[in-house]
DNA sequence: TCTATTTCTCAACATATGTTAGGCTTCGTG
DNA sequence: CACGAAGCCTAACATATGTTGAGAAATAGA
C-alpha cells in the first residue's frame, strides 16, 4: 500500500497539523481508495437534495459551495483551494444541503464514504483530524456570517481578499504581493451578499485608494497592513496553527 | 459507572440519532466526568483569544455564540438550546474564535477537554457522533450566511422564527402554535444583521399580518405554512432526520 | 484574425434599511 | 407599591446599496 500517490500528499500534510498522526495512521490515509477525475469550470459536483457518499479532495483548482434562496438569490458559503477535502458531510450525512461547483477547471479526488468512515473507525487520530477539520470550516463560516451581517461592503470585499491572501499563502499559491484570483465580480457579490455593480464600485475604489492593485483577476496587495485594517481581519479564525497536542 | 445522570440524557438522546452506539459507547458517553454550574443571564463563559480546553452541554436555559467586530457591531452566530453540545471546539481546537454568552439562566455542565478527546480515541462510534454534530453545526451556519447575505429583512427574521420554532419543537420545548422565545428584539437584530429599530418595524408587520402573533416573549404561529413560505424555509438544513447507518 | 460572449465599467435613479431621538411600557428590585 | 432601568414603539429623516440599462473591454472559440 505504499505506491506513490503523489495527490494526497498535500491533504497528507495538513492532516498531520491537525491531529498527531502515527504510521499506521498516515499509511490508511495514503490508502484512501480513491478516483482522480477533472472538472471543466463552472460544473455542479454536488446539488442540494442529493446523497452523493462520496468525498473528494482537490488536488487543483478551485471550488465553491453555495446555495439559493427561494427567490433565486444565491449565496456563496464557501470557497476552496488545492488541498482541501470537501464535502466530508457527504460521507456522514444523509443529504446534500447545499451546492457544490467548480471555480475553475480542478482535478478532484472523489472517495467512496465508506472508505472515509472505516477510516475514521479504524483509525480515531484521523478521526480527530477530520473532525477538527470540519471544526475549522464552522469556523470560518461562523466568520462569514460576520463578515456579510455586520460588516460594510468595502470591510466585507477587503476582508474576503484578506483570507484568500492568507489561505493562498499558507497553501503555497500566492506570490509575494498578491495571487490570482479566478472569480469573476458577479462571484465576489455572491460571495459577499451584494451586486456585481456595488463589488465593482468597491474594487475601483479600493484600487483609486491604492490599497489593491488589479490586473484581470490578479490582485496585488502593495501593503498588508493598510488593508488589513480596512477589512478589520484577524486571522485567529483560520485556526492556521492548529496543532492538537495528544490527549 | 450507572449512577443516574439525567442531566446528561437528553444529550445520548440526540447522539444515538447522528451515529449507532453500542452499549459500551453509551456508558462511556454517560460516563463523562462534568461539573454542574448554574449561570445567569448575560454572563460571558467562553471568550474569544481564551483557551477553555473544556465544553459544556447545555441542561437548562439558552445560550449565544457572537463575535464582535473591531468597528464594534456584534454579530450573533449562534443561538443554543437545552441538549445542545457545545463547545466541543475548545476541546480540540487551540483558541476561541468566538464569545459564548448565556441568554437565560442556564444550567451548564462542563466537561474537560481531556475527556472529550479521550472518549473520541476510545470510543470512535462517539467520536463520529460528536463529528456529525459539528457537520450540522457548520451546516446550520451556512444557512445563516444565507439567510444574512440574500434574503431581505422580513424573510430573514421569519427564517428565524421558523428554524427556532422547528428546533425546540423537536428538543420538546415548544406547545403546539408557538414557543417562548428569550431574545429582546436587539438581540433579535444582532442575529439577523439588523437594527433593533428594523426588527421592531419587522415584527409588527408580520404580527399586523397575521403570521405572527406576538405576547411579550412569546411568539405565536398560528399558521405554520405562510410563515415558511415568507421565510422561504426549508428544514433540510437542520438534518433533524439524520441517522448514519452503520458503515 | 475575426466574432460572439462574457465581464467590466459607468451613470442616473430607486429603495430598503439605518440613524437619531423621544415617549411609552414592562420588568425587576427594594 | 414605587422606582429605576431595560426594552419596546414610533416618526422624520439620512444613506448605503440596489436597479436598470448601455457601452467598452476582455476573453474564448472558430
Amino acid at each position: 500500500m505504499t505506491e506513490l500517490r503523489p495527490e494526497l500528499l498535500q491533504m497528507l500534510r495538513k492532516f498531520r497539523m491537525r491531529a498527531p498522526l502515527d504510521e499506521g495512521d498516515e499509511e490508511a490515509l495514503l490508502g484512501l481508495p480513491y478516483r482522480m477525475q477533472t472538472i471543466e469550470p463552472g460544473v455542479y459536483f454536488v446539488r442540494e437534495g442529493e446523497r452523493p457518499d462520496r468525498s473528494c479532495l482537490i488536488v487543483s483548482g478551485f471550488a465553491y459551495r453555495h446555495k439559493v434562496t427561494i427567490e433565486g438569490a444565491r449565496q456563496i458559503v464557501s470557497v476552496h483551494i488545492p488541498g482541501d477535502f470537501i464535502d466530508l458531510e457527504s460521507a456522514m450525512l444523509n443529504v446534500a444541503d447545499h451546492n457544490i461547483q467548480t471555480l475553475t477547471r480542478c482535478e478532484l479526488a472523489f472517495v467512496p464514504g465508506s472508505a472515509i468512515r472505516e477510516l475514521a473507525m479504524a483509525h480515531p487520530n484521523v478521526g480527530m483530524a477530520m473532525w477538527i477539520d470540519t471544526l475549522i470550516d464552522a469556523s470560518v463560516f461562523r466568520e462569514w456570517v460576520v463578515n456579510v451581517g455586520r460588516r460594510d461592503a468595502r470591510s466585507r470585499i477587503a476582508h474576503l481578499l484578506c483570507e484568500f491572501a492568507r489561505r493562498l499563502e499558507v497553501a503555497g499559491l500566492a506570490e509575494q504581493y498578491g495571487y490570482q484570483l479566478p472569480m469573476t465580480q458577479e462571484q465576489l457579490a455572491d460571495a459577499t451578499g451584494l451586486t456585481p455593480v456595488h463589488v465593482n464600485r468597491v474594487l475601483r475604489a479600493l484600487d483609486r485608494e491604492g490599497l489593491i492593485e488589479r490586473d484581470r483577476r490578479y490582485v496585488g496587495i502593495p501593503d498588508w497592513e493598510p488593508l488589513r485594517r480596512v477589512a478589520g481581519f484577524s486571522e485567529t479564525y483560520l485556526h492556521l496553527d492548529q496543532v492538537r497536542s495528544a490527549a
